[in-house]
DNA sequence: TCGTGGATGGCCT
DNA sequence: GGCCATCCACGAC
């Protein structure tokens, strides 16, 4: 972890692009928890897009509400939602601002910090299963809706930043269709990740939940 | 190793 | 009241 051009956070202006052009650029690169047990490092391996209000499968498809706030708001800052009743994901704010439009990081490769975030998640056998799928990401970092709207441009005073070296070379990344999107939202390549790496989630169709037969009746 | 289904609570219609 | 951008325990093989 020593000073440099590579350690530089990236700004406002990376952010401020159409989502499918942030989304594949981010891989590769390193996104620094800090925490106050210390930093957590992770170099991201997969992620995926979700592009604006006319996005079935975005947050914001719907509009505004207190919950999405944040994807709503200027760029560069972080959108964290509660999922499932259990889990945390996070996403980085894209475009310009009053665009609904962000990234959600769905796995990466932890390089520093392994003990805190072994700590986290200690159902985890080994290092690339720390944060492989989005929840087990937030969870290995401890990010919570705390975290929010936090500023990830904000540099060595916030929680979050992602720095600028290190992106995967564009033959390196591939492209599918988004996990657990239903409809038409299935249908676009706005899944992002490294080719061949351990800690990106295998892909799983979408599913629909069978009706009624998923809660066993309790009680007579 | 793979497939199946339960857990769990906030949000939205 | 149903839906979720999920994880993991467990049984079958």
């Amino acid at each position: 972890m020593t000073a440099g051009p590579d350690r530089e956070p990236l700004d406002r202006a990376f952010f401020d692009r159409p989502v499918l052009e942030v989304a594949p650029d981010l891989l590769g690169r390193v996104l620094v928890r800090r925490t106050p047990d210390g930093p957590i490092e992770l170099r991201l391996t997969e992620v995926e897009a979700y592009a604006g209000p006319a996005d079935p499968g975005s947050h914001a498809y719907r509009g505004r509400t207190e919950r999405n706030a944040v994807m709503f708001g200027p760029p560069g800052h972080a959108y964290v939602y509660f999922t499932y009743g259990m889990w945390h994901c996070l996403n980085m704010v894209c475009g310009p601002e009053g665009h609904p439009s962000g990234v959600l990081l769905r796995a990466g490769e932890v390089r520093h910090g392994h003990e805190w975030a072994h700590q986290r998640r200690p159902k985890a056998r080994n290092d690339h299963e720390l944060a492989k799928g989005p929840a087990r990401l937030a969870t290995a970092l401890g990010v919570d809706r705390r975290l929010d709207g936090s500023d990830v441009c904000a540099g060595a005073d916030g929680p979050l930043s992602i720095l600028s070296g290190h992106p995967a070379r564009p033959d390196q990344i591939l492209s599918g269709p988004r996990t657990g999107v239903g409809g038409e939202g299935a249908t676009h390549p706005w899944r992002f990740w490294i080719d061949g790496e351990r800690s990106v989630s295998p892909y799983r169709a979408h599913t629909p939940r069978r009706r009624n037969a998923t809660r066993r009746q309790v009680g007579t």
